[in-house]
RNA sequence: GGGGCGUUAGCUCAGCUGGUAGAGCAGCGGACUUUUAAUCCGUUUGUCGUGGGUUCGAUCCCCGCACGCCCUACCA
């Protein structure tokens, strides 16, 4: 009984706002234990004014080498804090395990080898102390008779309670909705989720290491953007109250950078998140991360050297190698990328289909409708073209293929083939089946780029809710003279899967999209 | 939107096409001064996702719904 009304009552303190708290009896004994804490010591429950001198990574690399015949005559002090992940009581002496942000180490603890007079009082507050709580301890390394590499404990405090369970300790946590939902706790349970993130950070950090050896200049273009631009997706609609404006959220930065290039930023590049109003899947989150970039005075060729290079470099910084495996199937990023036009694609991955089939709109219309796509009625031998590469070539480009040769009428802003109009300088970079990358040498011709607008605008009329719109100050930009360039997009989080071999983009992305929790 | 699988203790999971639920971990009590998921003894804990239906009786069978994961489609 008495039970009972206490851990309501402690459920009510925590609950002050009618939030609702999933209350259960293993976090009413934690917090049964953090209420006598606050009593014990006089109100500061949660000290702040512990600082280790080392973390478990370091004191394994410079010490882990030594046999404890060594190690013990240079009694080497240590101060150390971390989050308790294993606890082992056996009467008068206990280990315990200390993770900290760069790995673990092994507490331990008897009572004789504390110094505090009330060496007592300590211990039998130790053996109370929860798995997760987070410690502090100081002491001097030694190696247990297994060899491991270990702190003796001399001074020990809790610097912070912890009132909800972790995971089972052996297994981890299991479910995938609580991993997403709540990252924390999947960060303090799987190192392989720490390493996955631990990589992404060297991907891009790798990525603007490269980019600033060659001369680009890091910016930030608007997130919220008065007209969307730059790519063909539906937007994520905002209001501005101040200004009274419908404003959007961006799906590409891509016409603000070119803006860049008009004003004398030869090469610019920008680390950001789009946002798109689309659809979720293994390889979709409504926001992602694009590196995109521009340099003036280069072309599509150009790019795709470049764009290789960049990869390869992020793959060996997060990795250490470009000989890469994913999902039990070798990647090979360390080869030059293949290169081949949609209908070269086409031939190489579907030859059943003969040179006069594939430029012979009505079949390829009928072709494709067998795989259950509908081709706008306004789609050319490109687009068609495009659409029959979609469905039986794109998935089996394993190993990093460009696919260049992309038709004017899907590429508003890319600078069309001087030999042949029909066609643009544009590439797609495929890996693992999947789109990583888009580039092209810019259409810098503001004449033909308005048209190109009116183009979209009519298509958006036409029923085409993805067209673009018309960007009046882009086109004015333009006017002034944007140099020739080529400019690109790599999908960040589509890389980070590749070189982390995850198999979904919430496995890269920290806090994914997830439905409201109900 | 369609399909498949899943939802049982705080966690990880059992539960025989029907008789109102179990184990391990964690917790609590006890033993234990070199453990490694420590061990040993004892012990607390459940709206079986949710709402209906069938049945004398449903965690189990049927239908709906919610949430999650995967596939697929839409969306360039």
């Amino acid at each position: 009984m008495s039970n009972e009304q206490s851990s309501q009552q402690n459920a009510n303190n925590a609950n002050n706002e009618g939030t609702p708290v999933d209350e259960n009896h293993v976090i009413a004994e934690r917090r049964e234990k953090l209420k006598a804490i606050r009593e014990a010591t006089g109100g500061v429950a949660f000290p702040n004014d512990f600082k280790p001198d080392y973390q478990a990574a370091v004191l394994h690399a410079e010490f882990g080498g030594f046999e404890n015949e060594v190690l013990d005559p240079k009694a080497v002090h240590v101060s150390i804090a971390g989050r308790m992940m294993l606890k082992r009581v056996m009467g008068k002496a206990s280990f315990a395990t200390v993770q900290d942000s760069t790995g673990r180490i092994q507490l331990f603890i008897s009572k004789d080898n504390i110094t505090d007079e009330n060496k007592e009082a300590i211990y039998d507050a130790f053996k109370h102390w929860d798995l997760g709580d987070i410690i502090a301890a100081k002491g001097v390394l030694f190696k247990t008779k297994t060899g491991e590499l270990s702190v003796k404990v001399s001074e020990l405090r809790l610097l912070t309670k912890s009132l909800r369970p972790l995971p089972e300790k052996f297994h981890g946590l299991q479910d995938q909705e609580v991993k997403y939902r709540q990252r924390y706790v999947d960060l303090i349970v799987s190192e392989e989720t720490r390493a996955t993130f631990i990589a992404r950070s060297k991907v891009v950090s790798a990525i603007r290491e490269f980019m600033l050896e060659n001369q680009f200049l890091e910016v930030e273009t608007p997130m919220l953007h008065p007209i969307p631009g730059g790519a063909s997706a539906k937007p994520f609609i905002t209001h501005h109250n101040a200004l009274d404006m419908q404003m959007y959220l961006r799906i590409a930065p891509e016409l603000y950078l070119k803006r860049l290039v008009v004003g004398g930023f030869e090469r610019v590049f920008e680390v950001n998140r789009n946002f798109r109003n689309e659809g979720l899947s293994v390889r979709h989150n409504p926001e992602f991360t694009m590196m995109e970039f521009y340099a003036a005075y280069t072309d599509y060729l150009w790019l795709m050297d470049f764009t290789e290079r960049c990869i390869r470099a992020a793959a060996i910084a997060a990795r250490g190698t470009a000989v890469l495996e994913y999902q039990g199937r070798e990647l090979d990023l360390s080869k030059p990328f293949e290169r081949l036009t949609i209908v070269g694609a086409i031939q190489k991955y579907a030859p059943q289909y003969t040179h006069e089939q594939l430029h012979d709109t009505a079949f390829l219309r009928a072709e494709i409708m067998k795989f259950g796509t509908k081709p706008f009625d306004h789609a050319g031998l490109g687009a068609l073209q495009l659409a029959l590469f979609e469905e039986t070539a794109e998935s089996q480009l394993w190993n990093p293929t460009y696919i260049i040769d992309y038709p004017v009428e899907v590429s508003p802003l890319a600078r069309a083939s001087d030999s042949n109009p029909e066609i643009t300088e544009r590439f797609e970079l495929f890996v693992t089946g999947r789109e990583i990358a888009n580039g092209f040498s810019e259409l810098n011709d503001a004449e033909d780029q308005a048209a190109r607008f009116h183009a979209q605008m009519k298509a958006k009329e036409a029923g085409d809710h993805e067209a673009m719109f018309y960007d009046a100050d882009f086109i004015r930009a333009l006017e002034y003279g944007m140099p020739p360039a080529g400019g690109c997009g790599i999908g960040i989080d589509r890389l980070v899967m590749m070189i982390t071999d995850s198999a979904s983009i919430r496995d890269v992305i920290l806090f994914p999209h997830m439905r409201a929790e109900s």
